[in-house]
DNA sequence: GTCAGTGCAAACCCTTTGCAGAAAG
DNA sequence: CTTTCTGCAAAGGGTTTGCACTGAC
């Protein structure tokens, strides 16, 4: 369990000031490595006493994301999910259920990257691997 | 360019009836490999002559890709494009002018698919290449 | 004290839905 | 004729915004 005092460091490391609705935020999100809904973190954010506006979770979970402490996983186009590991992975994404479930980077191997378009440069890679319910 | 006879037969292959607006849809989508959210193709098909409800250039959109004429490509929140290139292969994603490109799909090399979760089956696999204009 | 951050509610945008009229077979 | 499809407009759901209040330093 990471202690407010790290979760302080980190953001400030980050360059972000470290509000009260931030640690809390960033408690929630970094307390292991999960994806999760904007609308998760508000729901478990209040659920646990802290007091958070939905506006202040979508415009911290978008500093976040831009800072690099989260990625956003874009999946399903109902909604973005924040996951809390940035290190390099991939993702099953059950259409069903919408689970999201992590892919060891090395499970999958991305050989040979093509040349990137004129005028760009590589962002991230993203390999989602859908599955759906066995019949 | 295919004639409407050609789109006609094409859609009854795959079990969807040819009314007036759906042919008039795919004939916009099939004209080439090319990918375009719903509002472009309510814009082209409607600039182009044809009379389309928004309504229906979504349900049209929904029944094709599920009849697998089209692949929805989910790279951006906001909007989900539609693949008339059903084929497999990749995407590049410019995340500042949100061009989407094809990458062949031997380009990227996939290599040792990672055992499914338990009780689902894959889907399809997605590789998004994110990239961003050059500094 | 100053400036950034927060909360609330309303606004937004893409997408879906309900239902009456129109078209396909 | 019957069933499916279309169009319109209104509803829906996640996300963003405007603005006054609060908190960080």
């Amino acid at each position: 369990m990471l202690s407010r005092t790290q979760i302080i460091d980190r953001l400030k490391a980050a360059g972000i000031t470290p509000t009260q609705q931030r640690v809390d935020i960033a408690l929630i999100l970094f307390a292991k490595s999960q994806h999760m809904s904007a609308e998760q973190v508000l729901n478990i954010a209040n659920a646990g006493g802290a007091l958070v506006s939905k506006a202040t979770v979508y415009n911290t979970l978008g500093l976040f994301a831009e800072k690099g402490l989260l990625r956003e996983v874009i999946v399903d186009p109902a909604k973005v999910f924040y996951d809390s590991n940035t290190g390099e992975h991939h993702h099953f994404y059950n259409v069903d259920t919408g689970a999201l479930i992590d892919i060891a980077p090395d499970a999958v191997r991305v050989d040979s990257l093509p040349p990137m378009p004129e005028g760009t440069v590589a962002d991230g890679v993203d390999v989602i691997i859908r599955v759906r319910q066995a019949d």
